[in-house]
DNA sequence: CACACACTTTACATTGTGTAAAGTTGACAA
DNA sequence: TTGTCAACTTTACACAATGTAAAGTGTGTG
C-alpha cells in the first residue's frame, strides 16, 4: 500500500535529518542517507529525483515538524509596531539555529543547482515579507526612524537577519544565542525607532 | 631559468584571474585555467600543489595587483575618528566588489578544504583589526555610542561589512553600489555614532 | 496462484580532482 | 657538436560521488 511508500519516503527524509543535525555534523552522501534509514541507495531515487530533491523535500519535512509558519504567524498578534518588530526579531532569530544546517546544505547547493537555488529564493522572499509587515506595521503606529522608507527599512533588516549574519555571529564573533537576540534587539531599535529607547 | 617558471606561474595566475572576473562567469576546473593560460592541465599542478593552493595564491596575487594593503591604511590617515570609520566603510565597500568572486570561491571552498578555510579567516581577522581600529578611533573621540563597549561595536561593524551582506544587498535587495555604500554609511552612523547625524 | 509493487542488487556512465611516469624540447655548458 | 637538465606535454589511471539502467526478490492482495 501507499503506507509503505510513505514510511519508506520519511524514513529517508527523518534520516536526512538525523544526519545534517547530528554532532559532530556528518556527511550527507546519498549513500550515507540511505544507510540511515536503513535502504538501498537506490531506494533513495526511487524517492527524490536528485539530491537536491531530497534535501528540497527535507526542508519542507522540517518546516512541519517546527510549525514554522505558525511560529512565525504568531508576531503578528503584537499590538504595537515596535512590539511586533521585537517578536519577529526574535522569532526569527530563534528559528535560524533549528534550520542552520540544512539552510547552508541548501545554500552551497544553489551555486550549482537551479531548483535548490530557487527553494532557498523562495524561503528568503516569504521571509523578507515577514520583514516588510514588520517594518509597516511600525510605520503606521508612525514609529518608524524618518532616516528610512519603509521598502529601504526592510530590506536592510532583511539583510540584518540573514542565516550569514547569525552564523558570523555566533561563529566568527563567538556570541551566544541569548546575546546574539539582545545584539538583535539593540540593533534594530537604535535603527529602525523614530526614537531609539537609550540605555540608562 | 626562473624567469620561465616565473612566467608559466603567472600566467596561470592571470588566467585563473580572467576566468574568475569573467562575464559571464565562467567555470575555473583546473583543466579550464590551463587552457585559457594556454598550458597543459598538469602543468598546472607542476606550480600549485591543488585547486585551493591555486585560488589561494591567486587571491594573493590579486591583492599585489590591487594594492589592498595601501588603499585600506589610507583610511587611517583621517582626522577624527568619525571620518575615520566612514574612511574605513568606503574603502572596504569598495573594495569588496573588486575580490567578490574570488571571495566566493575561497568561502565555499572552505567547506571542504582546511587551507582554504585558514587563508580566508585570516583575511577576515585582518579585516577585523580594520574594523577595531575604527571603532577604537572613534572610541578615543567620545563619540561612541555608550550602547556598545568596543568589542561589541567592532562585531556588529565587522559582521555588517561581510561580503555576504555586499551581495545580498547589491543582489537579493537590488541596491546599485553607489545605494549600497549610501546604506552603510547611513547604519554606521546611526549605530555607533554618540549622537548620529539627523536627517533634516 | 499470480501479479503488482516496493525495494534490492549489480553494473555502468559521467565528471572532476589528483597522481604517476614516460616523452619532448630548448637553452646552456662542456 | 653533443649532452644534459629542467620545464613542460602526453597519456594513463585511481578515486569519489552522482546518477542511470535493468534484472532479481519477496510479499500481500485480487
Amino acid at each position: 500500500m501507499s503506507t509503505t511508500h510513505t514510511n519508506t519516503r520519511t524514513k529517508i527524509l527523518q534520516a536526512t535529518l538525523d544526519l545534517l543535525f547530528s554532532e559532530p555534523p556528518a556527511k550527507t552522501r546519498m549513500s550515507d542517507v540511505a544507510t540511515q534509514a536503513g535502504v538501498s541507495r537506490q531506494a533513495v531515487y526511487l524517492h527524490f529525483k536528485n539530491r537536491a530533491d531530497l534535501l528540497i523535500a527535507a526542508t519542507h519535512f522540517l518546516d512541519e515538524k517546527l510549525d514554522t509558519d505558525a511560529r512565525l504567524a504568531a508576531s503578528r498578534t503584537a499590538q504595537s509596531g515596535r512590539d511586533r518588530l521585537q517578536a519577529f526579531v526574535t522569532a526569527w532569530g530563534n528559528y535560524i539555529p533549528e534550520i542552520h544546517r540544512i539552510a547552508k546544505v541548501l545554500i552551497s547547493m544553489s551555486e550549482t543547482d537551479e531548483a535548490a537555488a530557487s527553494a532557498w529564493e523562495n524561503r528568503m522572499q516569504d521571509m523578507r515579507e515577514g520583514c516588510a509587515a514588520a517594518i509597516d506595521a511600525l510605520n503606521a503606529d508612525g514609529t518608524l526612524s524618518p532616516d528610512f522608507n519603509t521598502e529601504d527599512a526592510t530590506d536592510v533588516l532583511w539583510t540584518m537577519l540573514s542565516v550569514h549574519n547569525w552564523e558570523h555571529s555566533t561563529g566568527a564573533c563567538g556570541w551566544s544565542q541569548k546575546k546574539y537576540l539582545t545584539m538583535l534587539a539593540l540593533t534594530t531599535q537604535k535603527l529602525f525607532y523614530a526614537d531609539p529607547v537609550k540605555a540608562p
